[in-house]
DNA sequence: TTTT
DNA sequence: TTTT
């Protein structure tokens, strides 16, 4: 059935990258999109919304984005059940991206790349030498030794390993 | 920011239909929509959507939709804390609705009415003859006594009248 | 870059049918959306949108849709020039679907299935029984022959087999 | 009935502002859209929608953004007739802005604003300074003399006054 | 818990 | 007719 989300907005943090027990990338990123409308004190608000960036794109996101990154998303809304660490069910809704555009990383002078869905994009896709404006991105290639491991809640902030098997994959 | 968000899907339950304190109508229902993918045990899931509809569309949804009307959903995201009953906070995602169009009133044959987000549609525009076929929507004029009263949850299930202003309202 | 367009919508006529010499199903069809604002006269109009639908979904949006059915689509902007039949060079613009939703097979009592983007929905797949209220559908297994085959222009009303390779693909 | 498109692209060209006769402004780009995917030539291609903005948001497009500039679009796919200079009937498919936000105003780094659907948002909203770079953008305040009427086509080349009422009008 |  |  039709489900579609398309998002604007900075990423309140550095993304997450970890790894799902049989070494899928998995990212995720927490977007301010900002209203467009006043509240009636007269302050624009934002929204704080979750969003999950799977394989190939999850390393390009961990890699070329970070806290303040203005980034577009195409993708789904998402629920899911996830027990807490008190053994609590909770309930959340999240997006997962189909497509992340890169429309400006934070420290670049407006840079503005396109991570596709597909997969026919090359390495040297990201136009405007993103990410050149200091701080180096360090958690890339944290694959190597394969110990950050993804837990059931992606937006959790620990990172200890849990035994999950791929089912969460939307595809 | 763009923050735009399309849906198409089924409702899990009777719209629920409750007033602010200044009586502006709010409705809040849960779409069911199918994922256009199998997971791994070959089932098909669905995601579990919560909308909110507010004035003139909410009374609308609350007469023409019950459990199992097909819907679409054109609308943003919108994020929010509210306390529950045990004084925590609890933070949310929700889709608040622009537009809402019936595309089957359950129990009738395929009906399909469009409820615009404009002013400019008559009452009598839901060609198809919505709802004709049984139940009865009891949910209308519930504004009667002004007793059900909003409160700062949607989708709480009590309908407990709380103090809230109308800053929640997005416009 | 971003770009997404959803859809819901009745057929202005049947679905058309075509193979690229490679034998790559495309279906053509035209969507009228109804808008949800009234003229300056009072009436109601709408926009008609032509959809172009690849390789599986085309067979299926054939062998389910007819003139009048309802439909959604989730899918993309596109921009195309063609050469018509007095050579003379036009521009068009056009929707590529990603998804198109059964919402109503006309002539059935509102039957609602959906056709994915992906490969791993059963034949089966769509409940409700759409097309079982009349008219066949003919326009089945046009491949047999191989004889239409698709012109540069996917919304001629002529079947022409033409020279052109799979270059309009989009994936 | 659902009809909701979102892009992001850059200008082809300077945006063109326009005025009914009765003094509504109307501004018209085209987005270039670059393709996620590569053609069998290996070229990654774009598409070129037309977009029409009305209104404040007309003026602001025509004051803050150039050929080149990034922007992303909420809006709706609209068709419509006009008759060309050969008095020849013309079908056309464009884009009618509901929001347009400003991912990056040429010649500025990396700004970043957005102008909303709503009416609340003061003239100093456009955060980032756009258009500090250089070349100032003249086309604004052109309504003074009036002298620029709406054609019939929005993407007209020619500027020749013509006989419309606001008909064309969305809302 | 939040971004510009 | 096209942008980076």
């Amino acid at each position: 059935m039709l489900n579609r989300v398309v998002l604007v907005g900075r990423l309140t943090r550095d993304p997450e990258l970890r790894y799902t027990p049989n070494g899928i990338a998995v990212a995720s990123i927490t977007l301010a999109v900002n209203r467009p409308f006043s509240n009636q004190q007269g302050n624009r608000e934002a929204d704080f919304i979750n969003v999950v960036i799977w394989r190939k794109q999850a390393e390009n996101v961990a890699n070329y984005l970070r806290k303040g990154s203005l980034a577009g998303i195409d993708g789904r809304l998402q629920t899911r059940n996830y027990e807490n660490n008190e053994g609590k069910k909770v309930f959340i809704m999240e997006v997962v991206a189909d497509t992340v555009q890169f429309l400006e990383s934070k420290g670049s002078g407006g840079a503005s790349g396109s991570s596709g869905s597909g997969g026919n994009q090359g390495g040297g896709d990201y136009y405007g030498a993103p990410n050149q404006g200091g701080y180096p991105n360090n958690n890339q290639n944290q694959n190597q030794g394969r110990s950050q491991s993804f837990s059931d809640d992606p937006f959790a902030s620990d990172g200890k390993p849990i035994d999950i098997s791929d089912d969460d994959l939307p595809f």
